[in-house]
DNA sequence: GTCTATAATTCGATAGAC
DNA sequence: GTCTATCGAATTATAGAC
């Protein structure tokens, strides 16, 4: 592991990188049970039996990726949710902006990470503080100053991620039942990241 | 099929139906890949030979599960869309409503349809022509009028369904993460029939 | 480190008795 | 219709040559 970190970081990739990111793609695109380490093998480009000699079985290799995808996917979030310096609306902006850029580069994400957690929840428990990224953050007292005991603050932030991340969660069914096409889809995003500011601002400033 | 449809209709239950009603409830769960016909026929207590005499394989037995739970998503929208008579606010009253009452008892079913037609979306095309349930509803053309070409009215049908749904896909990450309990959680959903309408409202009328 | 060949297991499906 | 027993295919994992 980290063989070659010498001078150049995207030189050519390990083998075991090649794997690891072979296995992402597999994994994140068709789900843990109907992933077959063939598969894998054959995107990485490599051989079957490499797979099981840098990593010791389709599970701790899927660990792996699930971490670092779980991680890509609220790690991002800590800083902006913790930046003091920031108003309310700029982290609103923030996290809309963030997460459109980094789910139109990775729109399975969300449903993957999602539906495994769901097929299971005890794998998670584990060693993730993650609830204090959430509930402890700058930004969540921000918004329970805002609401002043009217609203559940969680409601809020229910409401900016669904407002955010939703529209990729539902685009299999936009694209193949709405026929929503690719580029029609991605200027809908782009449109977003200006509008849920303004819709949030507006739910958080009614009567 | 429909051996005893006589009298009373929760008699008790067909063998054919015992198995139907236990795969429903694992499929959806674990999803097709990671279920096991023995999975389904234990939970249905039954032999696993008698899955294959009522369907004739596991993937037929998916199929009628996968077309009734995307029935039962999405044929409660299609009267409530085109009910000329209600305001374009009391649609969005019924959505909420409707669907939060539904998906608080199948929490599941939002992010089963979505992971599974994400990873096989050809199978959907099909038959269903579930677009016109969308693009050409009454309350389509009512969001239309409202929005007279300022915005996309596809993008409010989005937040519309994100706020509702979102927050049952976003389940298993709140409770196993955030930590929410199961009856904070459902509580958190009744608020939302009053409030999404609220927001909605607010959304449609800025500036 | 990488490959070929194969062992070991799991799982969907069926044959055949009752 | 329902069960037990088992086959056959698919798939993960490993042994062993290079």
């Amino acid at each position: 592991m980290a063989k070659k970190a010498t001078t150049k970081a995207a030189a050519d990739p390990t083998t075991e990188e090649k794997i690891k990111e072979a296995a992402r793609k597999v994994f994140t695109k068709k789900g843990y049970a109907a992933t077959r380490t063939r598969d894998i093998a054959e995107e990485a480009g490599i051989n079957l039996a490499l797979l099981n000699y840098y990593f010791r079985s389709k599970e701790k290799l899927f660990d792996i990726v699930m971490l670092e995808n779980i991680q890509k996917f609220l790690m991002g979030l800590k800083g902006v949710l913790n930046n003091k310096d920031a108003s309310l609306n700029e982290k609103v902006v923030a996290i809309a902006v963030n997460y459109i850029d980094l789910l139109k580069t990775h729109p399975d994400l969300p449903i993957f990470i999602l539906s495994e957690i769901r097929a299971n929840p005890e794998k998670l428990a584990q060693n993730m503080a993650i609830k204090s990224i959430f509930i402890d953050s700058h930004f969540f007292k921000q918004l329970k100053e805002k609401t002043k005991g009217k609203i559940n603050p969680l409601q809020f932030m229910i409401n900016i991620m669904g407002l955010t991340v939703f529209p990729f969660v539902a685009r299999p069914l936009l694209q193949s039942v709405v026929n929503v096409k690719q580029m029609e889809f991605d200027k809908l995003m782009e449109e977003r990241k200006k509008l849920i500011p303004l819709w949030v601002d507006g739910m958080l400033n009614m009567r």
